[in-house]
DNA sequence: TTGCCTAACTAACGTTCGTTCGGTTAGCTT
DNA sequence: AAGCTAACCGAACGAACGTTAGTTAGGCAA
């Protein structure tokens, strides 16, 4: 084992109720490799190996490799945006209350699932723009639900940036690398870290009470 | 040409005063292969068509696929820390001055070599503990430095944080991602990225004047 | 002219890649 | 007992992989 790991989880957990049929496993395999090592990186034979299955049996459940990454990317954007979409819808009308929600549930999703989110967002390019169809409007959305609350807070005043592109762009990004790093046994819990990021966020959009 | 991109950047950008040799054609071509497809995306037969050069003539430039890897992860980092290094150290004593400097400087080196950037940051988990050797020391001691600076503005009262690493790894984190999305194409230029970015930073800590 | 050095070349090596095909199970339904 | 389905496997396909060995062409020093 090297010193050197793309991210630090080493635990494979896909979205609960996935982990059923035999396609499960090799989901849950390549899950785990294409994080570690890639997508280019992880073979079809490698993958087959961590399911315990021989490289045939894959494509008894998936039409192709890349299949299997347009499912995970999926799969992963998916559980993003249900998780902050449902965080925001259940938090009052101020942006403010808002925002953390969202970051909160952002930050949430990446110390939960850390290598569902490092494979759909750092291996989504080698998908074509058909199999990549799904994952990029579920991205779209989830950017956009963000940069709604913020541009609605810039309107009522709460908050002060000069763009609001550029403020989506940091939270996000912020958010995103938590995945690379975080592991349980960090010194800080996922929800100091959640709660850290989301003081930050309202920091950096001039809304602090 | 896919809607789907790794990075905005299209135009290749080595450190200044590397592009000579042989050698420079060659790392040239592997930095814009590297940071489009990832590193076991691009062959090195695709990185020897690229540099206008057969696939063995590689061979008397590199000892390894690895070792050009090894180069173009060495370089980046190494631009980054003297970047950032150099405006500390010529900013005055103040951490928020400081901050400010450092930030600008990072976002700075992100929007100048987005290509260098996104390799260097993406595909360093390929490179054994030997060959990443160099660039480890570099990537720390960077982190270290805007830690420093963290923890003597908190001592002195100007920043207001519950963890000075987790601020550290926001900062970070939201630098890194510029890469991947700026392009000089972009609505705001790069200096206003940077200046953007450094103000998000100030107010994330808690420090704004 | 001769000899050497550098930098590029051609050709191929053994391996691994994604994928396919034809066939074999095990368990359920009728 | 017969038939269906889902899951799996062994063996192999052509292509691409990183890398190596040996060769050739041009420039320079003797």
């Amino acid at each position: 084992m090297t010193i050197n790991r793309r991210l630090a989880a080493t635990t494979v957990r896909l979205l609960p109720g996935l982990k059923q049929s035999g396609s499960g496993r090799v989901l849950e395999a390549a899950l785990k490799l294409f994080a570690e090592r890639g997508y280019a990186g992880a073979s079809v034979r490698d993958v087959a190996a961590a399911a315990g299955v021989k490289p045939a049996t894959i494509y008894a459940h998936f039409p192709s490799k890349e299949h299997i990454l347009a499912e995970l990317c999926r799969i992963g954007h998916e559980g993003q945006y249900r998780g902050v979409r449902s965080a925001v819808l259940g938090s009052g009308g101020d942006p403010r209350d808002q925002i953390v929600a969202y970051v909160r549930a952002h930050v949430g999703f990446h110390t939960s699932y850390p290598m569902l989110a490092v494979v759909a967002n750092s291996e989504l390019h080698v998908l074509s723009d058909e199999l990549g169809a799904a994952t990029f409007v579920l991205r779209r959305e989830s950017e956009d639900l963000l940069q709604e609350i913020v541009k609605r807070g810039m309107r009522s005043g709460v908050f002060k940036v000069k763009s609001a592109w550029l403020a989506v762009a940091a939270i996000g990004g912020m958010g995103l690398r938590v995945a690379y790093w975080f592991a349980p046994t960090y010194e800080l819990s996922a929800e100091q870290v959640a709660a850290g990021y989301a003081e930050f966020a309202l920091r950096l959009l001039g809304g602090e009470r």
